[in-house]
DNA sequence: GCCAACGTTGGC
DNA sequence: GCCAACGTTGGC
């Protein structure tokens, strides 16, 4: 099973916001970047993934679950934009700032940080645990 | 609020 | 098909 990490501000759409949606998730609409894109059409349902609060915060706040898979994009009529539905499966008991991942040796290559305006990234396993590690969850 | 990095667009 | 211009993102 993959893992991946999806980037949202929070004034646009927070972690509070996607829990509040409970079980039923929500579309991860308004991608416009094919790399994005393609990474939520290699997802698979049931793969985890965390939830980065970008601008504000700039932390892992959560782990989430992807429960549809890629589908045409609601807030477009352009077809090359799909979207998975993502839901919250438990927040991090401590949450995880970027400058906690950049000064890790652990995470030196992570996507978040070399390349921090993708914004659905993938994340290794081995990133997921030392992650989940920091984050105050034994690994899920 | 600024600026660097990156991706996309469009002219040639 | 290349590349310059532009817009957007996101860290600081």
């Amino acid at each position: 099973m993959a893992c991946w990490l999806f980037k949202s501000e929070p004034d646009t759409w927070s972690w509070d916001q996607q829990v509040a949606r409970g079980a039923a998730g929500e579309e991860w609409h308004g991608v416009r970047n094919y790399q994005a894109r393609n990474n939520m059409r290699a997802m698979r349902l049931g793969d985890r993934g965390f939830f980065y609060h970008s601008n504000i915060g700039k932390e892992i706040v959560g782990i989430v679950e992807v429960c549809a898979l890629a589908h045409p994009d609601s807030t477009t009529d352009d077809p090359r934009w799909d979207c998975v539905d993502i839901r919250a499966v438990t927040p991090l008991p401590r949450p995880v700032g970027l400058e906690t991942c950049k000064a890790d040796p652990r995470l030196a290559g992570m996507v978040l940080v070399n390349n921090a305006r993708l914004s659905v990234q993938p994340v290794t396993a081995a990133e997921w645990a030392v992650i989940c590690g920091l984050g105050g969850l034994a690994e899920p």
